[in-house]
DNA sequence: CATTTCTATTCAATATATAGACAATGTTTG
DNA sequence: CAAACATTGTCTATATATTGAATAGAAATG
């Protein structure tokens, strides 16, 4: 089947492989001889795939039960979302520098790769390579260390006139489409706290916020994701009518708009003081001190959007409308 | 027959296929031997479609019941929501025009779902309103018979202001991701001619391209899709970099801008007489003198570009550079 | 009579299966 | 240290399956 090579981020060959060699798998049979997976089987290949790229190698883990392999997995990786590596399983600590350095090296790559595809508006070529690389640095990985600084990339490049408008837009419809398939995947948590994401009028970039959705999906949330390009009074409403706990704003282009400090304090003042509001994307600290101003809390990037969307979660378990 | 194939998005040929193949279904005969569908095969056919877009291979599917099929579907693609009744009251056929009014009544309701939900911000409402439409109406239903509408139906709320544009946005990236995620997953058509889609400079809604792009693929098209609010010499300049041989705009809000006759003068001036240039959307006719003096097709509804690119692609099987 | 549907058959494009080889890396042994 | 060996992902070659689409002739429809 070709949808395990895509649930499992595997190339066929290495399934077949696996399965002959350690018997890491053996699923069904159909009349002709096709291999048909179980859900269980899939989930198995996935949990041998996280642990090999843990460092396990395949022969060790490939005949080991599923419970033994879970497991491992909770010593191993931990629970997930955790950053903090916890090198004391054995073959670890030793080329922590060095694994790292590959990986960037990976994402240096893929990077290119992408670029490239968005200067000859290769639409499926793009999305081969988002593909390739979901399976090297995973959902997280995707969506914080490729297609984040992907599209800065792509906005300054677009900013600087080496980009066309019509690349750039093709870009993005494919970026979104790409991680909108894959974001797809995580359930829409309904005792969660509601977000509501999107950028303040006058910015017309609307990728950062969407992958903010994703990360806050991630977390958790409930999102409400509103496009680009919203007035003040809007995105209130917005937050309004949804109950929504909290509100995240992306700011890319352009980073000079006279207009957007006014927007924000706005944008406080018919909120109220109670609504947490943050801002992150390209340009966002080009508007530190309106930020501050309006109190509205600047973020670094995806990753700092993530720890705080998690801990806010945590203390405010329940959303207050 | 051919209801049968434009309610599914399947052609005749495979019907029949599938039926001989793996009794996938069995609709009863005339007396002449005419195959007479039921509403419950139609939804079945239109499970089946939508199970084998998601990967799964009709040869597996094709047999198992349709009580294991929509729990496939519930697995697989994820609709926590039920999905569509089925009629189980075996009215083959009795009356065409009470079949008919049915229809429209099911649609309408449908309609009035989701336009409560958008007015609501309720994204997760109107995605399940959405996502129980598809079994019943299936892949050109969902696009022709209730997304298009539902587009046009919000645009023109929003122009009356009755709808904010944060409802408007709202509504536009769920349905956006609904298409993307149940409807637009084709295979991209190596060989096929390859078309632009997108909207022209100061055009900025983007969902009647979107839907238009679901046509397209669907037809056998490789599609580079730009989003919205294009320039002329843009949208050219990626005519020309894609080797594409038409090019399709969508045309809804605004419906009285002063400048888009010039545009598109200047665009079919850019790209010469050669291409295709089609025009499509809520307002197109709004426009219809600059467009015939620009010699652009005005095309009625998103079945007219289906049939028109059919037709097109029949006579020009390959792609002209 | 033009159009549509039906059956039966064929075609071509993908997918998948098996077996084996290979390269890169790491490990053990002499 | 070098040679031999083990591990593991990848690749090739070849055969078979699957499946959407095409073709041709007969029957039905309007």
């Amino acid at each position: 089947m070709k949808i395990v090579s895509q649930r499992t981020g595997l190339s066929p060959h290495v399934v077949r492989a696996w399965e002959k060699r350690y018997g890491a798998v053996e699923p069904n049979r159909s009349g002709t001889n096709r291999r048909l997976y179980s859900e269980s089987d899939i989930a198995r290949l996935n949990l041998l795939h996280a642990l090999t790229r843990a460092g396990h190698s395949i022969g060790q883990i490939g005949t080991l039960s599923t419970a033994q392999l879970q497991e491992l997995t909770k010593k191993t990786i931990g629970n997930e979302n955790g950053l903090g590596h916890f090198p004391d399983g054995d073959q670890l600590e030793r080329d922590e520098a060095a694994w790292d350095d590959e990986m960037n090296g990976a994402i240096d790559q893929h990077l290119a790769a992408a670029l490239d595809a968005c200067r000859r508006m290769d639409q499926a070529k793009l999305e081969a390579v988002l593909s390739r690389a979901i399976v090297r640095l995973g959902y997280s990985g995707i969506i914080e260390r490729l297609a984040g600084p992907l599209i800065t990339t792509i906005g300054e490049e677009w900013h600087e006139g080496n980009m066309t408008v019509a690349q750039e837009h093709a870009a993005t419809v494919t970026i979104r489409a790409f991680i909108e398939k894959h974001v797809r995947q995580y359930p829409i948590s309904h005792g969660g706290p509601t977000i509501v994401i999107t950028t303040p009028a006058g910015q017309i970039h609307e990728l950062g916020a969407f992958l903010a959705t994703a990360v806050a999906k991630k977390a958790g949330w409930n999102v409400v994701y509103l496009g680009a390009s919203l007035p003040a009074a809007e995105i209130v409403g917005a937050v309004v009518q949804s109950g929504a706990s909290a509100l995240a704003l992306s700011i890319s282009y352009p980073a000079d708009d006279p207009d957007l400090p006014m927007e924000l304090l706005t944008l406080r003042q018919l909120a109220g003081d109670d609504l947490n509001v943050f801002a992150g994307g390209r340009s966002a600290h080009a508007y530190a001190r309106a930020l501050q101003e309006s109190n509205i809390a600047l973020i670094a990037d995806l990753g700092s959007l993530r720890q705080k969307l998690l801990s806010l979660r945590g203390h405010q378990p329940t959303p207050s409308a």
